[in-house]
DNA sequence: ATACGCCCCTGGTGGC
DNA sequence: TGCCACCAGGGGCGTA
């Protein structure tokens, strides 16, 4: 589930339901996740006021009002599922640590496969954290410009696909929005980083900014004032063009002589892709 | 510095 | 029905 686009969805929904709310209890019923998280989580965040929500990446911070952030990771599986006062729905099977607040609302991380993290951090030195330090720019801000794509590009002799997966190249991409931000730009999942500044990456740049925008507004559309309880994707995923989509007409050149979306697999992952459009 | 394979963990699916 | 292989939206780490 987790990308930028829904790790931003996931951001709203919470932000929406524990901006200015109080943490009055917090369940910890296990504490290892990709990494031990503070074993002391809860005694250190009751009491607490939630002042207000970020995101780098694929990260959510939680601000609060003790100067410390609440650091969120998804990983693969991860998800947030919300409790409407009143709610006494049993525990669902892996949900790690729950937040209640002082208007009856619960917020469950829920993490089967605990690919996720959740950390405790000060607020001022959020950025050298060790899990963001080294992350590169926002894809939909101010630094990610043509000429820092065209830098970071430069030289590189790893495939694209393997590059705009690189969380220091550019921050938030994942697999899915990489296939499609690729075929947006007609770019092959296997062209040479290094031979893409130039007029490809002007192509690709505006290719990732579009694809991200799309799918947080499809994102937004469904999920925009709550986080779906049951992990399901946004309207979003039914705009995947090449993406799992393996076998099926490309949708910009169907029928002969292009045979369709082709899957690969590059560093152990699925990569989806026109081989007629995508060069 | 860069690139690759392996690992962490659980669950769903499809084939036999 | 049961078992098993394979696949899954992430990313760190050790090794060449």
């Amino acid at each position: 589930m987790p990308e930028l686009p829904e790790v931003e969805t996931v951001m709203r929904g919470l932000a929406a339901r524990l901006e200015g709310r109080v943490l009055t209890r917090v369940e910890q019923r296990r504490a290892d996740l990709r990494w031990p998280m503070p074993a002391d989580l809860p005694a250190r965040l009751v009491g607490r006021t939630v002042t207000g929500f970020a995101r780098r990446g694929k990260y959510i911070l939680a601000r609060l009002d003790d100067a410390h952030s609440l650091l969120l990771h998804l990983g693969m599986s991860g998800r947030i599922l919300l409790r409407a006062p009143g709610t006494n729905i049993p525990p669902p099977p892996h949900e790690h640590v729950v937040l209640h607040t002082n208007d009856g609302w619960a917020a469950g991380f829920v993490d089967p496969r605990r690919f996720g993290a959740i950390d405790l951090l000060a607020t001022a030195t959020e950025d050298r954290h060790r899990l963001l330090v080294g992350l590169g720019p926002e894809p939909l801000g101010p630094d990610f410009t043509l000429a820092y794509l065209n830098a970071a590009l430069a030289g590189r002799a790893t495939p694209a696909k393997t590059a705009l997966l690189d969380q220091s190249l550019v921050a938030g991409l994942g697999n899915i929005y990489v296939a499609e931000a690729l075929f947006r730009a007609r770019i092959s999942p296997q062209r040479r980083a290094g031979s893409i500044p130039g007029a490809r990456a002007a192509r690709l740049l505006p290719a990732i900014q579009a694809t991200l925008a799309d799918a947080i507004a499809a994102g937004g559309s469904s999920l925009r004032d709550y986080v779906q309880p049951d992990g399901e994707l946004g309207y979003f995923q039914h705009a995947w063009r090449v993406y799992g989509k393996a076998g099926t007409p490309c949708p910009d050149c169907p029928g002969p002589p292009c045979a369709g979306v082709r899957r690969l697999v590059q560093s152990g992952r699925s990569s989806f892709y026109c081989p007629t459009l995508q060069r």
